[in-house]
DNA sequence: CACCATCGTCGATACGCATCGATAATTCGA
DNA sequence: TCGAATTATCGATGCGTATCGACGATGGTG
C-alpha cells in the first residue's frame, strides 16, 4: 500500500504537502495541488484510516447499537440500520455496529479504545441500562426512542403521540363513536419502550377532544386473545367497529378474524394499520396504514450525529426532535362522512 | 484517555512492559503482571484501537457488505446482520457495514484505507460485479452465496440443492405424485442469485429418482399470478395437490388462495413453506417449513473469516461450504403414508 | 529602493502502540 | 567458582498521518 510519503517522492513535494492538499488547510498552489493529484491517481493512495485517526483524534466511524434479535420486528430494525448506513456515508462516516449482548460495556468498550467518535443507540427503553453509560461517555450519543428521563441526552423518533391522534381523529371523521386500539404483542409490551405509552395517550387525547370513544384491547400473537378483543369491540358499539392495529405481526391475525366473522374491511370495518407501502399494496385489501417514518428518523439520527461531531462541543447536549407520522387512506377504512 | 504509557508510570515499569503484558509475546513475571493489571484497573485502560492498527497492520474489524435495501425480505437480511456481529464479537472482531450502494467502489474504499482487514459479501449473485474486485483485493473475503464461477472465492451458503430435494422427497412419501414448485417472487428471479436454480435442480433431481413429476410454477406477490398457478396445479393431478413455496412472501398469498377454494392445509393438500419456526407456529394452521439455517451459515461465514485472518496466508484460497437445510414437518402437510 | 505582509512549501514532531535488540538479573551445570 | 543459558525488563524505533513553526519567494506600499 502506498503512503502519503510515497506520493510526496513521486510529486517532487513534502509529506506535509501532500496532506496540505487532501485537507485543504493551507492554500496550495494550481501547479503543486495538480501535480500530487496525478501522483495520488498514478498510485491509487488512500490515506491509512489508523494513522489518520491517531494523528487526527477523530476516526469518522460511528458506533450503531443494534438491538439483540427481538426474533420479531427484524424487518423494520434492517431498514434503520440500512438507512443509517448509507447516510452516515453521505457525511462521509462510516458505521460500526455494536451488537446490544455486549450491553452497556460494549458502549464503553468502542468509545474505551475509541473505535468510534460517537454511538446512536437505537430501541430506547423508558429506564434504560445504557442511559447511565451514555450521560457519562464523552461521545455524542444520539437516542432513537425517548426514555421517561430524556435530560443531558439528545432523542429522536417519530411523534407517536401525534400518529396516535391522527389515527382516532381519521376513524371519528369516518363516523365511527367506538374505537379500539389493539395492543402491541406482550413481547413489545414488556420492553417498556414507551413509544407504546405515547401512542395510546395519542388516542385518548383526540378521542376526549372529538368526544368519541377509545377502547384499549390487548394484543397477542395468537388467535384468541385477538377473538377476545374483537369481541369486546363488537359488543360494545352499535355502529360500525373501527380497529387501530399498531403491531405488524398483529395485523394478519386480525385481518382475518374479522374476515372470519363475514366483515369486509373498508365495508362494514375500519381498521388502520402499520407496514411499508409496498406490503400494505399488496392486501387482498389494501391497508390503510399510520407511516412512522423509519428512514426518515434514521437519516436525522445521523444528521444530528454529525453536526454534533463537527461542532465538537464538549459540553452535554440536550434535545428532542419528533418526526411527523403519515397516514395514508387506501381500502381498509370507511370514508369520512 | 489513558495510555500504555501512563499505565506504565503507574505501575513503575516501561511502556514496552505494559505492551507484552497484554499480548502475552514475551514472559513477564508474576510480580511485574499484578503490578501492570492493577494500574490498568485503577486507570480503566483501554488500548487505542487506531494506534494499535498502526503499529499492528491489523484492524480487527471485518466489513460486512449488506444488500441494497432489497424492500423485502429484509426481515432474514437482518437475521445475517445481527448473528454475524454477535459472532464476530465471539472471536474479538468488531463489523463494518459497508452499503451496496457504494458498489465495488465501496470494497476498494474499506480495504484501501486499512478501515477493516478483511470483507464478507452478502447476496452474492451469479455474475457479481463485485467479485472481481474481491478477487483483486489483497485481503481475505467470504462470500454468502454461490457465483456461477467461484474459481478463487471462498463460498459458503445453505445447501438448497439438499433443501430442493428434501421437499420433493417427503412430499412424494407423504403420497403425492404430482408437487407444485411456486417460483420466488419476479424480482427475486431477476436478481439472478442461484440459489434458486440450485433449489429447483434439487427438485428435479428428486423427481427423476422417485419417479414423481415436479412443476414449475411462477410466482409473484400479487394474488391474479398465484391464482392462476394453483390453477395449473390442480389442473395437473387427480390426487392431493402438494406446494412448495421458498418465497415467504408468496406464502401467505398461496395459503389464503388455497383456503378460498375450500382446501385444507395438511388435509386436502399439502404445503411447504419457509419461515422461522416462531412465525411458522404462528399461522392458523403451523405451517411445514424448510429451514435455511442463516444464522449457522452466518455463524460460520464468521469462523472461516477469523481463520483466514489468522492464518494471514497471502495466497488466493478457494472453497465452498454448504450448510445442511432442515425440514419441520407441522400441520400444512400430508403424514407420510 | 527598502520594508513588510502574504503565500506556498518544507522539516520536525506528536499521536499510542508493537516489536526488536540489548541488558541486567537469575539459574544451572560442570 | 566461573561461564553459559535463561528469564525478565528496558530503551529505541517505526507504523502513516496531521499540524505547527519556520523560511524563502513574491508582491505591494511608501
Amino acid at each position: 500500500m502506498p503512503t502519503s510519503k510515497d506520493v510526496a517522492q513521486a510529486a517532487g513535494v513534502a509529506q506535509s504537502t501532500v496532506s496540505y492538499v487532501l485537507s485543504g488547510k493551507r492554500p496550495i498552489s494550481e501547479k503543486t495541488r495538480k501535480k500530487v493529484e496525478a501522483a495520488i491517481e498514478q498510485l491509487t493512495y488512500q490515506p491509512n484510516a489508523g494513522a489518520r485517526a491517531l494523528a487526527s483524534r477523530k476516526t469518522r466511524v460511528i458506533g450503531l447499537v443494534i438491538p439483540f434479535i427481538p426474533e420479531l420486528e427484524m424487518g423494520s430494525i434492517m431498514e434503520f440500520v440500512s438507512v443509517i448506513a448509507s447516510t452516515a456515508r453521505q457525511f462521509d462516516h462510516d458505521i460500526l455496529l455494536v451488537t446490544d449482548d455486549e450491553g452497556a460495556a460494549g458502549l464503553r468498550r468502542v468509545v474505551g479504545q475509541q473505535i468510534c467518535d460517537g454511538l446512536i443507540l437505537m430501541q430506547v427503553e423508558d429506564e434504560d441500562e445504557r442511559l447511565p453509560v451514555a450521560r457519562s461517555l464523552h461521545v455524542p450519543v444520539v437516542l432513537i426512542g425517548i426514555p421517561r428521563d430524556p435530560s443531558g441526552l439528545v432523542c429522536i423518533d417519530a411523534d407517536f403521540e401525534m400518529a396516535g391522534e391522527h389515527c382516532v381523529r381519521d376513524l371519528a371523521a369516518a363516523g365511527h363513536s367506538v374505537i379500539s386500539v389493539i395492543d402491541w404483542q406482550p413481547a413489545v409490551m414488556d420492553r417498556h419502550v414507551n413509544y407504546v405509552d405515547r401512542f395510546l395517550h395519542g388516542t385518548d387525547v383526540a378521542a376526549k377532544a372529538l368526544g368519541v370513544t377509545v377502547l384499549h384491547l390487548p394484543g397477542g400473537t395468537d388467535r384468541a386473545t385477538i377473538s377476545e378483543s374483537v369481541d369486546k369491540a363488537l359488543a360494545s358499539t352499535t355502529g360500525n367497529p373501527a380497529f387501530i392495529v399498531p403491531d405488524r405481526t398483529i395485523q394478519d391475525i386480525l385481518r382475518r378474524d374479522l374476515s372470519g366473522r363475514g366483515l369486509t374491511l373498508g365495508l362494514d370495518v375500519s381498521v388502520i394499520g402499520s407496514a411499508s407501502p409496498t406490503l400494505a399494496e399488496l392486501q387482498p385489501i389494501p391497508l390503510s396504514t399510520i407511516d412512522l417514518r423509519p428512514a426518515e428518523v434514521s437519516r436525522r439520527a445521523v444528521k444530528i450525529m454529525c453536526q454534533l461531531l463537527e461542532s465538537d462541543s464538549q459540553g452535554p447536549h440536550e434535545s428532542l426532535e419528533l418526526v411527523p407520522t403519515v397516514i395514508t387512506h387506501r381500502s381498509s377504512t370507511l370514508r369520512p362522512q
